[in-house]
DNA sequence: CTTACATTTCGCCATATAACGAAATGGATA
DNA sequence: TATCCATTTCGTTATATGGCGAAATGTAAG
């Protein structure tokens, strides 16, 4: 019971559905997520964490950043259908159209590196 | 987006899962769902408002009852996926199963007019 | 080893939520 | 009409949640 919980509370934000829509184009790193739903670095971390937390997505370390990406059917049983249900209600939805607009435009070496620093990756 | 974080936050309590997975049984009063949650009618009132809001559940006059059922799939486009959702996570839950028993025993007649009135339904 | 910087954690504040009991509502009975 | 009773609404309280900025963390670059 507390499982199912916790994905529906996971999914019971705006922000946190937001996300799990932008991260169906390709993984992110916070950086980028903060841009596109400006909102302060804290709290995006703090709704990635929910949604971690709830096994919807899944994060890996890249140098400084910290790439976020969408489960894999094989690390949560849930992801399938709760896609499935996102993209049926979410379909139309023009907050989520602005949002893929930008996740196709953004680029991660100017958000968050802005003095032009040479970064390897 | 409102939608579906309202049908998200609608299942993101546990007492509100319980009261739709007992639904599925057969609709149920008002009362009914108070002796088996064990929780005040204000309240048990409350979580029916928001499941009824979200369209999962659909509330019918009988008397001086209230039944209360899910939603038929032209009522609400999303019951389907979310009952299907629910049975595969809640498939071995013990409070589901515990629940579900009450459900069969239940009996409004003896729950709701203790003192033996004679009703007709 | 020090600096730079993406991310996380912490502490705080405002609002939302779940719970209760009491009062209000509305249909059925006497 | 007056009463009964299931349900809803209202007012209150405690806790949970979402937001921010500042401090802490960890990794890469100088």
């Amino acid at each position: 019971m507390r499982a199912a919980t916790n994905i529906y509370k996971a999914l019971s934000d705006a922000n946190r559905l937001r996300i799990l829509m932008m991260l169906r184009n390709k993984p992110l790193c916070v950086c980028e997520i903060v841009d596109i739903l400006e909102l302060a670095n804290s709290t995006v971390s703090k709704h990635l964490s929910i949604l971690r937390n709830a096994n919807l997505v899944m994060d890996s370390k890249s140098g400084r950043w910290v790439n976020y990406r969408i489960s894999t059917s094989e690390e949560s049983p849930d992801i399938e259908i709760v896609l499935a249900h996102l993209d049926k209600m979410l379909d139309r939805d023009e907050q989520v159209a602005s949002d893929n607009k930008k996740v196709r435009a953004v680029d991660r070496y100017v958000i968050c590196a802005p003095a032009g620093l040479t970064v390897t990756d």
